[in-house]
DNA sequence: GGCCAGGACACCA
DNA sequence: TGGTGTCATGGC
C-alpha cells in the first residue's frame, strides 16, 4: 500500500486520463440543466432531456421559464422524474434570473452563505449545490457524489456512507485552483465510469495499490 | 424482466 | 438527525 494526498490523487487522475473538460457543456444555463437532469439517473438519459431543452430554447433561460409545465415535463420526460426536475429547473433558473443571471454579483451578494441559498431552491441538495459551487460559481469545492463516495471508500477511507458524513470527512485541499477541483470532479467520475460501475473493478484499475493520507 | 444509473424530498419517530 | 418510501426513464 502507498499513501497519496488529495492532490496526488488528483494529478495520478490528470495524467492517467489526460483533461476531461467538465463540466461538458457550452453555457452555464446549460451546465445547470445538465446537473438536474443528471440526478440519480444514466447519462445517455440526462443527455437526451439536456438536448430536448436545448433544441427549443437554445438555454436561454427566459425560453425555459417562458415555457408551459407540461411542456418542459415534455422535454425533461427521458431523464425520469420528470415532474420533480421540471420544478427544480424553474425553482433554480427564476432565482437565477430574479439576480439578473448575473453570477459573480450573486457570489459576491451571497458570499459564504451562497451555498446556503442554494440549498434553499427546490430540487437542489447538497450535491447538486456543490456542482453548481463548482461549476457555475467557479469556486473549489468537492462534489461527494456516489462515484466519488465509491472510489475514496476503495482508497481506505471510512465514514462516506452519506453526504453529510463525507462532505465532513473530505474537503479540499486549499492548494487545488478552480479549473483544478472541476477536473478533479470530471476525473473522479470519469475513471468511476470505467472502474467503479456495478460490482467494480477497482483491483484493475492504476489506483490499486493507493490509499489516502488522513 | 429485474437491476441500475453522477439525488432530492416528504414524512416519520 | 437519521431511516424509509417515492419519484421515472431507458439500456443491458
Amino acid at each position: 500500500m502507498q499513501d497519496i494526498t488529495q492532490y496526488e490523487l488528483f494529478t495520478l487522475l490528470l495524467d492517467e486520463m489526460g483533461e476531461t473538460g467538465w463540466w461538458p457543456a457550452d453555457s452555464k444555463i446549460e451546465i445547470v440543466i445538465g446537473a438536474i437532469m443528471i440526478q440519480n439517473t444514466n447519462a445517455a438519459n440526462a443527455k437526451r432531456a439536456v438536448i430536448n431543452i436545448g433544441e427549443v430554447t437554445q438555454f436561454d433561460a427566459q425560453a425555459i421559464l417562458n415555457l408551459s409545465l407540461e411542456e418542459l415535463e415534455d422535454l425533461v420526460r427521458p431523464a425520469g422524474f420528470f415532474k420533480n426536475k421540471s420544478k427544480a429547473v424553474h425553482s433554480v433558473l427564476s432565482w437565477l434570473t430574479e439576480h439578473g443571471n448575473d453570477f459573480e454579483m450573486i457570489a459576491d451578494k451571497y458570499d459564504v452563505n451562497l451555498r446556503r441559498e442554494l440549498l434553499k431552491l427546490h430540487g437542489v441538495g447538497d450535491e447538486t449545490a456543490d456542482v453548481l459551487l463548482l461549476y457555475i460559481f467557479d469556486q473549489p469545492v468537492f462534489v461527494s457524489d456516489k462515484y466519488a463516495q465509491k472510489l475514496y471508500t476503495e482508497l481506505g477511507v471510512t465514514g462516506m456512507d452519506n453526504y453529510k458524513a463525507m462532505r465532513k470527512r473530505v474537503a479540499l485541499d486549499t492548494q487545488f485552483t478552480t479549473w483544478e477541483a472541476q477536473e478533479f470532479h470530471g476525473l473522479i467520475d470519469e475513471f468511476g465510469k470505467l472502474y467503479l460501475r456495478g460490482k467494480g473493478n477497482f483491483e484493475s484499475s492504476f489506483l490499486a495499490g493507493y490509499q489516502l493520507k488522513e
